[in-house]
DNA sequence: CTCCAGGTTCCGG
DNA sequence: CCGGAACATGGA
């Protein structure tokens, strides 16, 4: 427990944010959650208003959990709707992380028609397969792999990670990132509609992950992933005549 | 044993 | 454009 670094973290749920279905690679340890931020493998603790981090990285851990936006001034701005409402209070300190890109995009595409205990899953199986080994605070943590080692696989051993149809996908997408082809850094850069048609071009990838990476990966806060709950949600409460219901 | 899960893609009308 | 169906796997 000693040697940690202490993060001010106001407004915070970790959580509820760990749990929220925007990241599937942490794990519950003890009082806290192991995981990694890239390459960095880290021991996260919430106590009260701070987060206790091992493993160092603390400025790294406050971005990624993106601890500088403002969520009071966020929550303020929603329009005044009961549903929202009880949506604000429901989420109290879940935030909109900042995931390092690859890792998200290739989560996303294994999750089309899973459930998230099985997303999980599948994240631990390509971890302790192809990611790399780490120890911090006396356990031990793989990292998410990145682009090139699963490039350099093939479609068997990615469905042996039960990625089923999906490991297909995520090979091609793997092998475009890992030659350099596409580079996912550099498209910070592009705005909102060439961004998202780019992810679109890689397989396995539609509106709801594009949509999911724009949000959690790159920032792009407008971004509105519609999944089947959301779907229905909206069908419910805003909109009970429409047959289809989309982000336009 | 069936059903369906945080979608995408392809195909026919 | 729009509705249907296939796609793998595993837990309920």
């Amino acid at each position: 427990m000693k040697h940690g670094f202490s993060v001010e973290a106001r407004d915070f749920d970790l959580a509820k944010t760990l749990d929220s279905g925007q990241v599937f690679h942490w794990e519950t340890h003890g009082e806290g959650f192991v995981g990694a931020i890239g390459d960095c493998a880290l021991h996260v603790q919430q106590d009260g208003d701070e987060l206790l981090v091992h493993g160092g990285f603390a400025q790294l851990v406050r971005h990624y959990f993106a601890l500088d936006h403002s969520l009071g001034e966020i929550c303020a701005a929603f329009p005044d709707d009961p549903a929202l409402q009880d949506a604000t209070n429901f989420c109290r300190g879940l935030r909109i992380i900042r995931q390092p890109i690859w890792e998200c995009l290739a989560a996303f595409i294994t999750s089309s028609m899973k459930q998230v205990a099985h997303i999980r899953q599948m994240s631990r199986a390509l971890r302790e397969r192809f990611g790399e080994s780490k120890r911090v605070h006396g356990i031990t943590v793989f990292t998410f792999p990145s682009a090139a080692p699963l490039a350099a696989t093939n479609e068997k051993e990615l469905r042996e990670c039960a990625l089923g149809y999906r490991a297909k996908n995520l090979l091609l997408t793997a092998q475009r990132v890992a030659s350099g082809e596409a580079d996912l850094e550099s498209w910070r850069a592009l705005p909102d509609d060439e961004l998202r048609a780019r992810l679109c071009a890689f397989p396995g990838v539609g509106a709801k992950v594009a949509n999911c990476v724009m949000l959690f990966a790159y920032e792009r806060l407008r971004a509105f992933p519609i999944d089947v709950w959301i779907e229905r949600v909206l069908r419910e409460k805003y909109f009970p005549r429409k047959r289809k219901v989309t982000a336009a």
